[in-house]
DNA sequence: CTGAAAGCGCTTACAG
DNA sequence: CTGAAAGCGCTTACAG
């Protein structure tokens, strides 16, 4: 390994000198800067990221907390760990993955190591655990999702809102008037764990009283057979439904073949809109589903620069980030049908 | 922060006791232990990552290299990256995060900071130009997938042989005796690229003759087009077959809706087993796909570990671990139809 | 069994 | 504009 040590004699100067030139942190003048850029290209040297964290007290290292149990948004969850490592990269940073669910003590542990700067959490519930945490260990850190109450802090969110408006748009735009919305049980973490639900059936609500709509909002399990059974419900007891806008991933293929089994067909009786579904995995559906995609990618790219600025600068305003879904195509969409008399 | 010095002044003894009862590097009586134990919980301490790692030379973090263009095994890669986090935790790890590629001026600027001991790399081909960077710069690596010539390396691989009969004893086991096989086209990487469709292919030809039966290739691109135009000239060349071992998880959805465009249905008529893919893509699928499931999480474990014991033994005999895929339930395969005269 | 001291490879006031 | 030196928080021969 090639150290600043061997820069510096060669170029006949001071590693502070070799140190200054490699950081930009002072000025030096032309002729030492290139004698110095010219040994340092000479013996390709790079400087060693430990002894730089240890010395300047910031490791530009920034941990991603994983969740252990990823029953969850495994489909975008890969997109958000992508983007934030090339945001990170980008800004030169590493990301280390530390799985940690919610267990404070092991968090405590791991931030002790005094290895991060700074800290993105996924899967952010509600009144999230770690939060307390990590204010308390007075790190940065930047949520991915938001607490009930997110204005004290910094976050990368989908934009629910949004999503929500454009799609039941979309649908009221074919001509849809009856428009069901479909989530998630609370489950096992019991009531509104987590915000997109809340916050979809938030915006559905809203968007239904402007639109003098009637609100149809059905919950089912994280599964298909759930899906199945909540399709012949709703068309039982909502026979005018003629779209339905679901936010379970899981449910979805039950749903699909629920409406098959009253006898309906997708999309010629019932649209069908997947709401934060993967391309991919909208695309293994039957039909393929219209969907909006999370923005995974994106919310990870944003959230790791958002938080490296935030290492870099204390007082800097917390940065905020919502980021629709985005639109794509599949075959579960139609315009309604005109009823026959 | 609490630093080893504050341990020791409250204990009474040099700082490098103390760290020879942090490290067990060394015997101390028992009373001093005692006293730097209690130290240690009452000021709660723990030792400072980046100093110890500067200090031993042994950072105790890992890279994954992570591929920019994750087109592929999205499902499992996410189940990999968590197992190798894991897996690096049990052992006192850290693993990083690096977005790299196929670029190995990126993977040697990465390299020479000094970061980490090890490498785990994915996504590997079977001619991949990572390898020989990797054995340059001398530093512990393992692969997960595995070269042409994999006996010079260490790696954690699916066990594709034993995958691909265990899977076509089951569908024989029903009485299918014509069963195809559906591979990906090489695609834009060239002839066999990747190790996979190769080693399925040649497994697949083995059981054909050992067992008598005719076989039958298929290639199609990563999407849901080509596993429909596949289906119906299969059917059509090759109306006999009653079973396909489908391994390529894009096509999957296009050969469901081939195979019902020519009439038939599934299982009844053509059973389809999908072979290395994840159970919650299994799912989204109609009928379900009876799969099999790609270890990711034990490979991603597997590795970690292996790469682990490399870099504290390196003469150890490189670990080479191969995991078959694990058979999950769905609706898509049934015994063979008795011909009705 | 324990400690004083050198050293890991950098950064950063401080002085000149 | 440049350098000598202290220091980041540990580990590890070396001595006793």
């Amino acid at each position: 390994m090639v150290r600043m040590q061997d820069v510096a004699e060669r170029a006949n100067v001071s590693i502070a000198t070799v140190s200054f030139v490699v950081n930009g942190t002072k000025r030096v003048s032309e002729a030492t800067r290139a004698r110095v850029e010219s040994a340092m290209t000479e013996l390709g040297f790079t400087r060693n990221v430990l002894a730089r964290a240890l010395a300047s007290r910031r490791s530009r290292i920034i941990a991603l907390l994983f969740p252990e149990l990823d029953t969850r948004g495994n489909a975008s969850a890969m997109e958000f760990v992508h983007g934030a490592s090339v945001g990170a990269a980008e800004r030169d940073h590493h990301l280390v993955l530390w799985p940690v669910a919610n267990d404070p003590a092991a968090l405590r542990e791991y931030l002790d190591g005094g290895l991060v700067d700074g800290v993105l959490a996924m899967e952010v519930q509600l009144e999230d655990p770690r939060v307390p945490m990590l204010e308390a260990a007075g790190i940065p850190f930047v949520l991915i999702g938001r607490t009930a109450d997110p204005s004290a802090y910094a976050y990368a969110d989908i934009d629910f809102e949004t999503t929500a408006h454009e799609n039941l748009d979309h649908l009221a735009g074919l001509g849809h008037e009856r428009i069901a919305l479909v989530l998630e049980h609370p489950g096992a973490l019991g009531e509104s764990a987590y915000g997109p639900p809340v916050r979809l059936e938030r915006a559905y609500r809203e968007w239904a009283v402007a639109h003098g709509a009637t609100a149809v909002v059905a919950m089912t399990a994280r599964d298909p057979a759930g899906g199945a059974e909540l399709a012949e419900d709703l068309l039982r007891d909502h026979p005018d439904v003629t779209a339905v806008l679901i936010a379970n991933d899981e449910a979805a293929p039950g749903l699909l073949r629920g409406i098959r089994a009253t006898g309906r067909s997708v999309p010629r009786d019932v649209s069908v809109l997947a709401l934060g579904m993967a391309s991919r995995t909208a695309a293994l559906c039957e039909p393929p589903l219209v969907h909006s995609a999370p923005p995974g990618y994106d919310l990870g790219h944003a959230a790791a620069r958002a938080l490296i600025d935030l290492v870099e600068d204390a007082d800097a305003e917390p940065i905020r980030t919502l980021l629709p879904c985005v639109l794509g195509e599949g075959a579960s969409v139609a315009p309604v049908r005109t009823t026959l008399p």
